[in-house]
DNA sequence: GTCTATAGGGGGATAGAC
DNA sequence: GTCTATCCCCCTATAGAC
């Protein structure tokens, strides 16, 4: 984590708007300094170039997903809730940050050495906390996993959150808690949680 | 579907490996020209721009994979085998076709009108394969879908294969078949299917 | 149906004044 | 730190010969 200049933050901005909308191919510069309400030339001197601006971008998205995660890991506490409360924070993040996230998602193959290989550290870091969280519940018996594939399962939660970006709009923010609360359903049944929650009267039940 | 040439076949697949790897905006039609063997003017020949190949690209790679789900649910004769033969096919096709399956997932934003409603209209035909799917399931009892949310239960059955795009390539197409079978189980249990697969014997788990 | 050549525009990035 | 002006290159697409 570090911080910005409100400059550096305008221009930040400006440009995850824009890989977001046309992708890194297919934004200009020029783009990113009219969102940014600056001259061209401007943008250069917060950043060396439109793909040092993508790892800002990236890197800045990846850390917010991370810190998320990290704090919904770190208010539960047994397995299930810790499982869950990270597939809730990981999915409410995508929506609420869909833009952003679209960028952090598709555009790491425009990233070049080394700003690659540090954004894959971040992911690499994600990806374990959720394995590491499956691998609790599995061990203390919480969880029963498919095929006792761990890494896979936990590739397929992540997928969950990760695939809304695809299509989701902050236009349908009104839906994103529903979104996340059947995430979190969807993800107790695929690491075959033996928590039971507390059952809904039957005749009122939906 | 429709029948090419082969020389629109050729330039159809260059262009699919270059906007795989580059992005459409990241593509030059110069760079499609090399691929397929021609030179730049004999794109046009076939295309009259670079988003009517992206088009070709993406209505050929939607009715393949649309295809592909037709015939899995045709081979099957009750609601999980035909559910599971859907996830089976959707994931091994994502797998097996994964860079034209990146194009087709993540380039829809650059298809312009009408391209664009012509291709919405084969994704919302795909989502409802999966959901008819899920509803004769549920009809029968055979299913019990979380919070009763077909449509949201849909949409993370697909995520499960589509989300493999983003960093599956051919270098690991030994492990589509083990993706596939996993993202089968998960599937039987997102739906919470009641149908009981032929146990393992427990002493010889795994 | 393919080529060479090129028109016409927009791209990333920099120079130098303020 | 921001601007205007601009360099130089590559872009999409077309013209016209074969």
């Amino acid at each position: 984590m570090q911080d910005y200049t409100p400059a550096q933050q305008r221009v930040l901005d400006a440009a995850a708007a824009a890989f977001s909308e046309h992708g890194f191919g297919g934004t200009s510069t020029r783009d990113i300094a009219v969102r940014a309400g600056r001259s061209p030339a401007a943008v250069y001197v917060h950043y060396s170039s439109k793909e040092d601006l993508l790892f800002a971008v990236s890197r800045r998205g990846h850390e917010a997903a991370l810190r998320a995660m990290l704090d919904a890991r770190d208010t539960a506490t047994c397995p299930h809730d810790r499982l869950t409360a990270m597939v809730h924070a990981s999915t409410l993040w995508h929506l609420e940050n869909a833009l952003l996230a679209r960028v952090v998602q598709h555009e790491f193959g425009a990233l070049t050495e080394p700003h690659r290989s540090t954004i894959a550290a971040l992911r690499r870091e994600t990806s374990q906390l959720v394995v590491d969280a499956i691998e609790d519940g599995n061990a203390s018996g919480d969880f029963d996993v498919a095929d006792h594939d761990v890494t896979g399962t936990a590739r397929a939660l992540l997928s969950l959150a990760i695939d809304l970006v695809r299509w989701f709009s902050p236009d349908h923010l009104d839906r994103a808690e529903g979104i996340a609360n059947l995430n979190v359903r969807l993800a107790e049944r695929m690491v075959g949680s033996r928590h039971r929650p507390p059952p809904r009267s039957p005749s009122t039940g939906r």
